[in-house]
DNA sequence: ACCGATTTGTTCGTATGTATA
DNA sequence: ATATACATACGAACAAATCGG
């Protein structure tokens, strides 16, 4: 068991005992741990030691720690890798999981500033905005909008209404490949509406990539702006040059 | 001033308001705007109406707002680009800013499983992990771990003590060039000593990277897990491939 | 270590106008 | 025309964070 005044404290042990226990199985992916309360009891230490033990686990990303829930075994995150041509369902077939795509909403509206700028438009004009919800395994992970021009795509909304894609929209335009030209990459915490489509609580940060996306003749045809459960996915960059 | 019942809301109307006062600099960057309250007065509406223009602001990157503080209009972020060869002072230096560097600490320690399989060693192998922080016009941004076998570097803590720049440190070793592999990044709450160090509320986000930076003949030299505070700084990516 | 003042964050409730079915 | 949903706006209260003394 543990031993007292040994040098090493006794949260280090215990982070110790619990991870091995990780690894052999003992707890799978998934499993929710007993309550700080009972692991206080299972080894006779107080419930901040066993918080202290959990809060290096938390940070090192073995488990996911939710208030009023209880602390999970992480599930094996997402990568999300950052190349010029990345696609999500492939991405994720590629991993073994199962992607799902939820459309949620297809408008025209008056480009803001950021969005005429990305897509080398003037600022009122009007452009196709995108909303879908990107899933794994059944669990939501990402949230994006994505904006045309509606000049060069004007059907745009309705065929997005109809196929559910936005590469099989694209595909009507006779826009069959495009390559991402440029990412941006922040964090910050969610809106009330963001943490309710990611289905996360509103104390986990969101990881943003704003992206612009490029023709083969380098004109551009989307900007993308998606959210990402900063729990469930990590982006990977292969850097160039 | 405000037209209430014609066709735009009051929110709306105040978020125009006060973007354009910060156009043209009523509002600096850095600078504290009026409370809610006092906006409350000011415009003679609500202070729930307030604050929807201000989640606005926020949301789109023009302020910045603290609990128990106050809104403040946000300074022009920090590109930190992630290319094969990055390195800090110079990337500040080309966007005109002040780098700083501040050494914390140059301790020897047993690599545990993430850094040795980034480095390549055995579990429990000696490693040198070197900490700093880095600052941007005397503004906290980052807070840095980076890992060395000491198999190769036996010298680096002092070196580092010394010199207090972990490229001189390396340059001694006849490392004058390496190159990054691969980078993980991920966005995380920060835990207490993290915010702490980089001078940040607990309750903002922190963008981590982790990456690998290897010698021109591919071998591994550092792993590096690098937090940025996310309200400063935002990550570029030329991607590759 | 604590207290009080200030400021933002959250959650109730209430009311009204507008768009939609 | 009616009913419903939604966005907008106001009011009150309390929670949580910050900062000074």
């Amino acid at each position: 068991m543990l031993t007292r005044g040994k040098g090493v404290a006794l949260w280090r042990q215990i982070r110790e005992v619990v991870q091995e226990e990780i690894g052999k199985g003992v707890y799978r992916p998934g499993d929710r741990l007993p309550s700080e309360n009972e692991l206080a009891r299972r080894f006779s230490v107080n419930r901040h030691t066993i918080r202290r033990a959990l809060e290096e686990l938390e940070r090192t990303g073995v488990l996911r720690v939710e208030q009023g829930r209880g602390s999970f075994v992480r599930e094996p995150v997402i990568n999300y890798p950052v190349k010029r041509r990345t696609r999500f369902s492939e991405n994720l077939a590629g991993q073994r999981r199962v992607p799902g795509n939820v459309p949620l909403q297809a408008v025209e509206a008056a480009a803001d500033d950021v969005v005429a700028e990305a897509l080398g438009l003037a600022p009122g004009d009007t452009v196709i905005r995108l909303t879908a919800a990107g899933e794994a395994d059944g669990r939501r992970i990402s949230y994006a909008n994505s904006f045309f021009p509606r000049r060069r795509f004007p059907d745009m909304a309705r065929l997005f209404r109809e196929t559910g894609s936005v590469s099989k929209a694209l595909a009507h335009f006779g826009v069959r490949d495009y390559s991402r030209k440029s990412t941006r990459i922040v964090a910050r915490m969610p809106t009330a509406e963001e943490a309710r489509v990611l289905d996360q609580p509103r104390t986990r940060p969101v990881l943003v990539t704003e992206s612009v996306n490029v023709d083969p003749a380098g004109v551009p045809v989307e900007f993308g702006v998606c959210l990402f459960a900063s729990d469930w996915v990590q982006i990977l960059v292969e850097p160039s040059e």
